[in-house]
DNA sequence: AAACCGTATAAAT
DNA sequence: TATACGGTTT
């Protein structure tokens, strides 16, 4: 959802930009930007648990694409929900399984295009599926990273701190979060059109002269955000008009019920909430590997400063220091973990890649040994496996272990139910594991679909031109000679986000 | 008029 | 996620 109608606001100083610009520079991609756009093409047999590669094929040929025209790519997945999300996504999940009905109902009556349709919106980008884009991206030596909780927070993160020199994205969000440099609907030749936060006053729509960040960002969820919905009747326009008046947003409220509009119960506590999401949510820290915020908190915590509604901080009980609106803190193993996309973020469990890759002729090769069955995995070697656990990533940072192979095989025995991810309990304070014998894949129900032409599938990494044609470099020509030739020259100070070798080597 | 709201639709091959 | 469009409200 992003901000409500921010970007069509903000023409006025989004520029065409060619991602040779970028030439040298390390880029943060939205991962499932780019997972939702690869997936339509496959939806029905994502939807009923039939192995596909074509996400996978779409997203490595946008990789190649960035490549080829030397920008260093540094891919940030989703990870954990939020608390304060959760309404959302609770709709959302609702809507994909009325869709999944819709779409069997069709196909079984042989509507295909129907059903086609309906598909499409059932789609659920899952984290397995991240998982497997990782591993391809391993193979090229990409870059990746699984956020504790939202991408958006994590890539403006890297932003702030000067990892990346710019974040790829089609979300709005990005802005609120204060991200310096963001390259909106990136198409196939490698456009897009770029938002510089710094250029915000320059803004023909509205008159920003005079408002900074704060007042941008209550501008933003006053006129409706994920985390909370606008009031009625109150877009963007109103939003700014009401900030530029008053300031901020207790203000705008009292101006409001003064004016006989009533709030829903609760939405000053919401709102101020949501500030402190956008201004300090949890993310991982590459270089400390631990979780840390956004923006530091204030000394002396949220109580020290800041605080426009008192009753939004927690006074008392574990939530006092846990703050678990800004997403649950957890244990420093664990968000290694999610980062290097060993453990799935929906379970804290490693990734079973046995049920993930289920149907899978080509898998990585650096896989094939893990997902080989033994010869001797019998039933008796099922505890073994589990015995991995513990130790998702190793010592060596972000490094992936890749040691999670473990976890049962008995995964057609789990029942009809689909997206019954039984997430962490948001009620809790602080994330940790809670062993459970969760599948990577859902098992297809009922009875398994047909594929199409009566072909098994293509499997990626099969010998296939589509995959190892190298992308041919491509720029404008306005924007030639812009960049120095020194393709490899990295700007910034040296972290261990984005070195060759980092996230995702292999470790030998 | 301007702004907002709901609905429809694209995205990928 | 985004946009486009038609209709309604202010
Ligand atoms: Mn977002």
């Amino acid at each position: 959802m992003g901000i409500n109608g921010l970007l069509q606001q903000l023409k006025s100083i989004s520029r065409q930009t060619h991602v040779s610009s970028y030439r040298g520079h390390k880029v943060a991609i939205d991962g499932y930007s780019w997972l939702h756009k690869g997936a339509y093409g496959c939806s029905r047999e994502l939807c009923e648990g039939i192995w596909v590669d074509g996400y996978v094929r779409y997203f490595l040929s946008r990789i190649d694409m960035l490549l080829g025209n030397g920008v260093i790519p540094i891919v940030v997945f989703d990870g954990c929900r939020l608390p304060m999300k959760a309404d959302e996504e609770e709709s959302r999940r609702r809507n994909r399984r009325e869709a999944l009905e819709r779409a069997r109902a069709h196909a079984e009556a042989g509507n295909l295009t129907a059903a086609t349709e309906c598909y499409q919106r059932a789609v659920d980008i899952a984290p397995w599926m991240a998982k497997v884009v990782m591993e391809a991206l391993r193979e090229r030596e990409v870059t990746c990273l699984v956020a504790p909780y939202e991408a958006d927070a994590q890539m403006s993160y890297l932003a702030l701190r000067n990892d990346v020199h710019a974040v790829l994205t089609e979300d709005s969000d990005m802005l609120a979060y204060g991200c310096p440099r963001v390259l909106y609907k990136l198409d196939r030749s490698g456009t897009g059109e770029e938002v510089v936060l710094k250029d915000l006053p320059l803004v023909r729509e509205l008159n920003m002269a005079g408002f900074d960040h704060d007042m941008l960002l209550q501008m933003c969820i006053l006129a409706g955000c994920d985390f909370l919905p606008n009031l009625a009747g109150v877009g963007i326009k109103k939003a700014h008009a009401m900030i530029r008046k008053h300031r901020d947003f207790v203000k705008v409220v009292r101006f409001l019920r003064f004016n006989g509009t009533s709030l829903p119960p609760g939405y000053e506590v919401r709102f101020q909430r949501t500030i402190w999401l956008f201004r300090h949510q949890r993310v991982y820290c590459p270089v400390t590997r631990a979780l840390t915020h956004l923006r530091p908190l204030p000394p002396g915590g949220l109580a020290a400063a800041d605080v426009l509604v008192l009753a939004a901080l927690p006074t008392e009980g574990p939530e006092r220091d846990a703050l678990p609106f800004l997403g649950p803190p957890m244990e420093a193993e664990v968000a290694a973990g999610i980062a290097a996309g060993d453990l799935d973020p929906s379970t804290l469990q490693p990734f079973n890649l046995q049920a993930i890759y289920r149907g899978c002729a080509y898998p990585p090769r650096h896989l094939r040994a893990l997902l080989l069955p033994p010869a001797s995995a019998t039933a008796a070697a099922a505890p073994a496996l589990t015995a991995t656990q513990g130790r998702a990533s190793d010592g060596a940072g972000l490094s992936g272990s890749a040691g999670g192979g473990g976890g049962g095989s008995s995964s057609q025995s789990q029942g009809p139910h689909r997206n019954h991810h039984k997430h962490y309990n948001h009620h809790q304070f602080i994330m940790s594991q809670q062993p459970n014998n969760r599948h990577g894949r859902v098992p297809a129900v009922g009875k398994p679909p047909v594929p199409p032409n009566g072909r098994i599938d293509r499997y990626f990494f099969a010998p296939n031109p589509a995959v190892s044609q190298p992308f041919r470099a491509h720029a404008p020509p306005q924007r030639r000679g812009e960049a120095g030739r020194n393709g490899e020259r990295v700007p910034g100070q040296q972290s261990p986000v984005g070195s060759r070798h980092g996230v995702h080597s292999n470790a030998g």
